[in-house]
RNA sequence: GGGCCUAUGGCGCAGCAUGGAUAGCGUGUUGGACUUCUAAUCCAAAAGUCAUGGGAUCGAAGCCCAUUGGGCCCA
């Protein structure tokens, strides 16, 4: 029990109080409190006032009496203050206890939301034609944020990455490969996936502009693309699969796994379009336009004012959103699976065993991605069209929040930077762009933060052998950049700047992890082994009490993140930690005070910040070293 | 022309879902704290018409409407 058992105990009171009132459906709040105002607070007597014509305050002084007349153990004290809020003041000795001894267990801040249901999680989804930029970063870490809170939240997650490897994009650098005369070699010391993006990928686009006959071979190409026994697909599965390789390589640096790749170019010849296409007609979901500027097409009707939209063309040839409707469907599992699998070639770290399709016999068994809910991560410049498919995976299952879309805002260069990169401007920030080689590698950003880490690491400790310094400043780099993406709300752009990226100072991962840095010495310098059988009360101290405070929160951190998908709340609860701990650190020794029972309480509660602050980090993929 | 997002101290953000107390945090600025369990830290000060206008409410940073600035999508 944490936090929640004060709360829910008051809630409890707090209806039986109004049901002795004879008041019924009053959704009141009781909430923690702000600093200063007791421990928890409730609005409850605010939406009494109207109901028994009484003054907010006068409602908290009747609400105070009558409180006292009911069991309750965690409650010290009830408080009816001036504006008119109800504040209750816990009983410490007894929430401590709950409280630290709970964050030992392996569960502690797990809830159970999911009820153990599947949910798929897709993100990453990158063409494989170029290496990672700070933008894909900001989805990747996203996606990973998300999984790993909803498993906490008792979710079984399935994370798929979908690999676009038959579109445009990759047409273009197979242009490049087989008629502007790249090498398939990059050259020394660079990257496949770095070459193929710097270097292929926008030399090509810029000979689109010069020479107008590429565009032939262009469409060309993208068709060939589509029939699975073209030379030209094959060669194509050559290049993506190894520019694929090396973006799962930036990802798994990035301590980010997933369970099964998806092709496009799969998805597209295994048929699952016909068949989703037949079930479409057969719902009415979409219908055939003999009339207007759409005559001869099958559309989905748009709602309201919105535009019908095109699914398959007077042609015959299917819009773009055929490929994804499909996809979610799968996703879904409201298709029969045409797919085998086979694990991917490469095992990524961690325990996941990462899968792939293949529309070839394999000896491996059939595999179930399919989940009860998907969710799918993309920026929010494609919400129009996600808005489509989530309308119509709701008909499909009728049911609203089966399909998803988690949408943030995009990364943007800052004037410095994109200047930096050769493009002027004038100060004002700048979108990324692939085709004009406008970005900033993942890899080379977090090159940037290791060095200088391994420079900081080293100042501070000389001692250090390499392969340790080599790891603190790994656990930090990872930890600063997926915290930079992700400790803002998802509906805020980022803009990057190379420079201010770097600061390890502040609301950042390297000051929470600072914070847990400092209680593992102290429990290092101890030479005990913390214990939970400890005497309680000897911890008194408000600045103590508000850490236990904030540990306890911890529950009802991860449920409200899992909840709106939100997984900056988990980064401000880290943070929250961090300075409720340092303000302890400052304010409170533990060791060397030569009273043995204090010190073993403290070291407790020290202890109980350890765990938990590692916890919670590990929710947002990021390492907690010992010693920095 | 239609749609989505956004606006809070100089700068970057939280708070808005579920209206109620003293609007928080980081950074920057100014000053202070290392012979101490690690200063990637802490303490203090200055700095806010919560974009503008209206509405509903006993009560709005939050809800509703309109306007303006910024970003994006579609046509």
């Amino acid at each position: 029990m944490t936090f929640k058992s004060i709360i829910e105990e008051i809630e409890n009171n707090l209806h039986k109080i109004l049901s002795d009132l004879e008041v019924s459906n009053v959704s009141f709040t009781v909430e923690p409190a702000k600093p200063g105002f007791g421990d928890v607070s409730s609005n409850i007597s605010f939406l009494l006032a109207k109901i028994l014509k009484k003054s907010p305050q006068e409602i908290s002084n009747i609400m105070s009496e009558k409180y006292s007349k009911f069991q309750h153990t965690l409650v010290s004290k009830v408080e009816s203050h001036p504006s008119g809020y109800l504040n209750f003041f816990a009983n410490w000795e007894k929430l401590n206890q709950l409280i630290l001894s709970e964050s030992n267990l392996e569960e502690f801040g797990s809830v159970d939301l999911g009820k153990n249901s599947t949910v798929v999680v897709e993100h990453t989804s990158v063409n494989p034609n170029k290496a990672l930029h700070i933008g894909h970063i900001r989805n990747i870490v996203v996606g990973d944020t998300i999984s790993r809170i909803l498993e906490k939240s008792n979710y079984k997650v399935n994370v798929l990455n979908y690999v676009d490897d038959s579109g445009l994009q990759v047409a273009d650098i197979l242009v490049g490969f087989r008629h502007l005369g790249f090498s398939q070699n990059p050259p020394e010391g660079k990257k496949f996936d770095h070459y193929c993006g710097d270097d292929v990928y926008v030399k090509t686009t810029e000979k689109y502009l010069q020479d107008s006959s590429l565009e032939d071979i262009r469409k060309n190409t993208l068709k060939e693309l589509e029939d699975g026994s073209s030379e030209t697909a094959q060669f194509a599965d050559e290049i993506t699969s190894k520019v694929l390789e090396n973006q799962l390589e930036t990802c798994w640096n990035l301590g980010v796994t997933y369970d099964c790749l998806n092709y496009e170019s799969q998805i597209i010849r295994s048929g699952l379009w016909g068949r989703i296409f037949e079930k479409l007609k057969e719902m009415n979901l979409i219908e055939f336009e003999n009339e207007g500027k759409n005559s001869g097409c099958w559309v989905i009707r748009g709602e309201g004012k919105e535009e019908d939209k095109v699914i398959v063309r007077s042609n015959g040839t299917a819009t773009y959103i055929a490929k994804d409707i499909p996809y979610a469907a799968w996703k879904l599992g409201l298709l029969e699976d045409s797919f085998n699998y086979k694990k991917y070639d490469k095992a990524q770290p961690g325990t996941r065993t990462l899968w792939q399709t293949t529309l070839d016999d394999t000896n491996e068994p059939k595999q179930n991605f399919a989940g009860d809910k998907v969710i799918t991560v993309i920026d929010s410049r494609q919400a129009r069209l996600q808005k489509i498919i989530t309308t119509l995976m709701a008909k499909f299952k009728s049911s609203t929040d089966t399909y998803v879309h988690l949408g943030y805002e995009s990364v943007t260069l800052s004037a410095d930077t994109a200047k930096t990169l050769g493009l002027d401007t004038e100060g004002k920030q700048a979108q990324m762009s692939g085709r004009k080689g406008l970005y900033v590698n993942a890899d080379s950003v977090y090159d940037l933060l290791k060095n200088k880490t391994i420079e900081e690491t080293v100042k501070r400790h000389p001692e250090m052998n390499p392969s340790e310094i080599e790891k603190t400043a790994h656990q930090i780099s990872v930890g600063t950049l997926r915290y930079e993406m992700i400790k803002q709300d998802l509906d805020k752009i980022i803009t990057f700047d190379l420079t201010k990226s770097l600061s390890l100072e502040g609301d950042t991962a390297p000051y929470i992890q600072y914070a847990h840095a400092r209680a593992a010495r102290i429990i290092e310098k101890s030479g005990q082994t913390p214990s939970i059988d400890v005497n309680f009360s000897l911890l008194a101290d408000p600045i103590e009490l508000y850490l236990v405070r904030i540990i306890g929160l911890f529950d009802l951190q991860v449920r409200d993140s899992a909840r709106n998908l939100s997984p900056k709340v988990i980064s401000r609860y880290c943070h929250d930690l961090a300075v409720a701990f340092n303000s302890f650190y400052e304010n409170v020794k533990v060791l060397g005070l030569g009273d043995e029972n204090l010190e073993k309480s403290r070291l407790c509660l020290v202890h109980s910040f350890k765990i938990t602050i590692e916890r919670a980090l590990d929710l947002l993929g990021i390492d907690a070293p010992n010693r920095m």
